[in-house]
DNA sequence: AATACGATCAACCGCCAAGTG
DNA sequence: ACACTTGGCGGTTGATCGTAT
C-alpha cells in the first residue's frame, strides 16, 4: 500500500484562496524553494506539500509569462512535440515564461485541433490523407509553410505515459510516407528584447538543456511538421 | 431568460527516478 | 544492496466560463 504524500485529512484541497496563495508567496521570498514536505507546516498552509509546489510552479512563480501563446511559440511547441512527444516539462523548458501544466493544456486545447483540423495526426505528426489539409496552420499563413511528414523518435522517461504517443515512431521513415524536411530547427524561442527577468532557457537547473540538446543533435531521423 | 453543451485551465493523482542513510 | 523519502512528471478530473439553442 502506497503512503500518501502527506496527511490528507488535514488538508485543504481545491481552488487556493488569496490569503494562501500569500503565505506560499511571503514564505519562499523568504526561505527560497524546496522542502515541499515541510513548507505547508512551515508556511501555515494547511495544503500538502505537493499541491504547494504545483501551485508556485504554475501559477505564482514571478517569472510566469501569462496570457495567449504568441504563434511562434505555438510554432515551437508543435516542433518540439514532433520531437519529444508528450514530454511537456522538456517543451516548457524551452519556452521561456511558460509551464509544462500550461503548455501540455494549450496543447490538448488548442493546437491537437489544429493539427487535426489540418489532417495532420497530432500523435505522431504524419498527414493523415484521408482527412482535407486545405487549411493553413494557425489561421494566418504568416508562420506555416511546407508542412513536411513527421515522426517521433523520442524516448519515453518512462515505459507507461508515452508509449500510445511513440509507438509509431519512426515507422515513417521506413514505410516512405514521410518526406524529409531539412531539419532546421532553430529550437528556441527569440526574446525581443527582455527588459527584465523573463528566465532564458539556459537558466533551467539541472541537465535538461543539454539533455535536449543532445536529443536534438543525435535527431538525425526528421520528424518533424516544421511550419515556417 | 433558461438550459445544454463544449472549451478551458487549475488542481489532483499516481507513478517513477534520484537521493540518502 | 536495499529500503525509504522526496521531488518531479504526465495523465486525468472537475469547476468555471462562454456560446449556442
Amino acid at each position: 500500500m502506497r503512503k500518501p504524500c502527506c496527511d490528507k485529512q488535514d488538508t485543504n484541497k481545491g481552488a487556493w484562496s488569496k490569503q494562501e496563495d500569500q503565505k506560499l508567496i511571503d514564505y519562499i521570498r523568504v526561505h527560497g524553494e524546496g522542502c515541499w514536505r515541510s513548507l505547508p507546516q512551515a508556511a501555515g498552509l494547511l495544503r500538502c506539500g505537493k499541491s504547494c509546489r504545483l501551485r508556485w510552479i504554475n501559477y505564482l512563480r514571478p517569472d510566469l509569462k501569462r496570457g495567449n501563446f504568441a504563434e511562434d511559440e505555438e510554432d515551437l511547441i508543435i516542433k518540439l512535440h514532433a520531437l519529444l512527444g508528450n514530454r511537456w516539462s522538456l517543451i516548457a523548458g524551452r519556452l521561456p515564461g511558460r509551464t509544462d501544466n500550461e503548455v501540455k493544456n494549450y496543447w490538448n486545447s488548442h493546437l491537437r485541433r489544429k493539427l487535426i483540423s489540418m489532417g495532420i495526426d497530432p500523435n505522431n505528426h504524419r498527414l493523415n490523407q484521408k482527412l482535407p489539409r486545405t487549411q493553413n496552420f494557425s489561421g494566418s499563413d504568416t508562420s506555416s509553410g511546407s508542412k513536411t511528414q513527421a515522426c517521433q523518435p523520442c524516448k519515453p522517461r518512462k515505459s507507461q505515459g508515452d508509449n500510445d504517443q511513440v509507438s509509431d515512431a519512426g515507422s515513417c521513415l521506413e514505410d516512405g510516407t514521410c518526406t524529409l524536411p531539412d531539419l532546421n530547427l532553430d529550437l528556441r524561442m527569440n526574446i525581443p528584447s527582455p527588459s527584465r527577468s523573463v528566465p532564458v532557457v539556459e537558466e533551467r537547473p539541472k541537465c535538461m538543456d543539454s539533455n535536449i540538446t543532445k536529443e536534438l543533435e543525435s535527431s538525425s531521423s526528421p520528424t518533424l511538421v516544421l511550419f515556417r
